[in-house]
DNA sequence: GATGACCGTCAGTGATTACTTACCAACATG
DNA sequence: CATGTTGGTAAGTAATCACTGACGGTCATC
């Protein structure tokens, strides 16, 4: 699932750098504290993930997020908050019949 | 951060699970081949992600969700997408140019 | 084609995490 | 009040996960 990528801090935190634009792998972990290995795995499970992208450039890769990916988690989530309102209210009416 | 809660995939089930309303832990735990205590442990992590709320029902607890807790992921995703879709949105206009 | 920059991957390690079993407290029922 | 049900918590363990250092491959530049 998408979700399980999004467990580490780390990654996230990557993901909001990659809303500033696509960026290569090396300028991504020079903000990190963590080696440049690290952030490829956390790339290459982004990427498994679906919320990124990459392609090469040169003598370097360019990762950038993936709208498609990003806009699954949302539409995840519209859904769940409905169905979850939806419950909450229906919970609420059965209270009150009491 | 609540989507630390999020990475484990029998908490999702869980939650997904509440979508139905209250559910004291027993009943829960019956629909997981994981023990009774490891929903317990789960709940107390959802718990302090503020994704569920429980309150005692005599005997039982009855643990739901909370609606404030997803709406802020919801609004979180939404917000992230937006940022996403100017970011790719940006970088395509910027390939553009060349 | 030699050198340097960039990056993916592998092996090994330490830290986190999910899980079970055992135990105890709170409430319900007889 | 004795007994059964419910559930939180603690201790210990196994598995998962993030990380580092080392290595090799590709591209650019000279």
């Amino acid at each position: 699932m998408q979700l399980d990528a999004l467990g580490d801090p780390t990654r996230r935190a990557i993901l909001e750098r990659l809303l500033q634009g696509p960026q290569p792998v090396g300028e991504l972990a020079r903000n990190f504290t963590v080696s440049r290995p690290a952030i490829s795995q956390h790339l290459r499970i982004l990427k498994r993930a679906h919320l990124v992208v990459d392609r090469p450039a040169g003598n370097r890769r360019l990762y950038e997020l993936n709208p498609a990916g990003v806009e699954a988690l949302r539409r995840y989530f519209d859904r769940f908050w409905d169905q979850a309102l939806t419950a909450y209210k229906r919970a609420a009416e059965t209270k009150e019949e009491r």
